[in-house]
DNA sequence: ACCTCGCCGTGACACCTGTCATCGCACTAC
DNA sequence: GTAGTGCGATGACAGGTGTCACGGCGAGGT
């Protein structure tokens, strides 16, 4: 019998997930947490062996939540189940520790195989995503850019951001500058949403 | 024995969904379908009541399948079931002729009342969001203003939207001006987020 | 010690953008 | 027929934006 935990900020997946998974007679859903913030806690009490975590959650998210899980409960094994597939997660996630990512528009009858696998000490990877995720290469942006872009997501203006910061306005349009020379585009915005894409965030 | 259909272009989430209905011995999913322009066919080869209709879908997002299950199948009930609980969704479902509105956060548990409800001809809307769509009011955008905000979406340059879409230059500005003026934003990639948000795309 | 690289800042320049006034056309409502 | 509204366009202006060159600081690697 394999000890599952649930992370998902959406309740109605999350039971979702725990009905087909009951299903299988190997498995067992023994917890369900809604926040990233609450995994590694959940996981101790409940004795989980291992854990699905959904990337976009309040709290912590679910990349973070695997690399706590490493370092506080290292027998526990995590495999991220997410709706995008973006290549820098990918990346980001097995440099956290985690032992499988799959998207969540794989078929629902290959859920329960990719937790056995992940149980036994196999990882688990979306060949399509692992292959992008090797031809895109790790994020090129520095720390800075990385903050910045994520302020001109909803395309504040560059006032707004330096004063977020408190940095010169020409400092902020800089950084920006480089950003969007490094994502390919010709505006802030376009640039911010290309790193998002990227998984680069 | 109320007979279900599934639409959800997240083949997990679709088959998770179906493992949680299945449990109640008055439900049955008879079909399920990834796109929603296979909704219609869908549900009158498998003779559903009701259908779930998830919002994000290609082909057809699900509020045009809902108007178009009302058009074609009027016998058959919709229920909205989406991640997204933006006020002018509600609104648009409603008119398309919708009988319920659920959010993927709300409790596993409720999800097969909201059915049997919506099955006894009942409207289902999570009041927060009715609430909200109420004070809200409906979309202030024009056609025009609608399109070009879309466009500016990923941050495009003016120019770029402009040759897209045929437009002058100059044109194309003072739609987005407008736009703006009654998003209350001050950026063009602003104002289309606040939109996108409200549901108004 | 030297070099590299990330980070912060300034100043200047060309270009892009948002705003406003003004015009014309088509359609609808009263 | 008059008024209102959406749509398309032009021109002008102030201010925002992206780019470049340049300087300086500190941390890490050789």
């Amino acid at each position: 019998m394999i000890r599952l935990l649930l992370a998902d900020d959406q309740a109605l997946v999350r039971g979702a997930l725990a009905a087909l998974l009951d299903l299988e007679s190997d498995l067992e859903v023994v917890a369900q947490v809604g926040r990233g913030d609450e995994v590694v806690e959940a996981a101790r009490a409940s004795e989980a062996e291992v854990c699905l975590l959904d990337i976009e959650m309040p709290g912590l998210n679910g990349i973070d939540a695997a690399a706590a899980l490493r370092r506080e409960l290292p027998g526990v094994r995590s495999l991220i189940v997410t709706t995008f597939g973006r290549p820098g997660y990918v990346r980001r996630a097995i440099e956290a520790g985690a032992s499988g990512f799959v998207v969540k528009d794989t078929p629902s009858r290959q859920l329960a195989d990719a937790v056995r696998r992940v149980h036994n000490g196999l990882r688990v990877i979306d060949p399509d995503l692992a292959a992008e995720s090797l031809i895109d290469g790790p994020s090129p942006l520095t720390g800075r850019e990385r903050e910045l872009l994520t302020y001109a997501l909803d395309g504040s203006p560059v006032a707004a951001i330096a004063a977020r910061v408190h940095l010169s306005e020409g400092t902020v349009r800089n950084h920006l500058s480089a950003a969007i020379g490094k994502t390919g585009a010709t505006t802030r915005s376009e640039a911010a949403r290309i790193a998002q894409d990227r998984g680069w965030l």
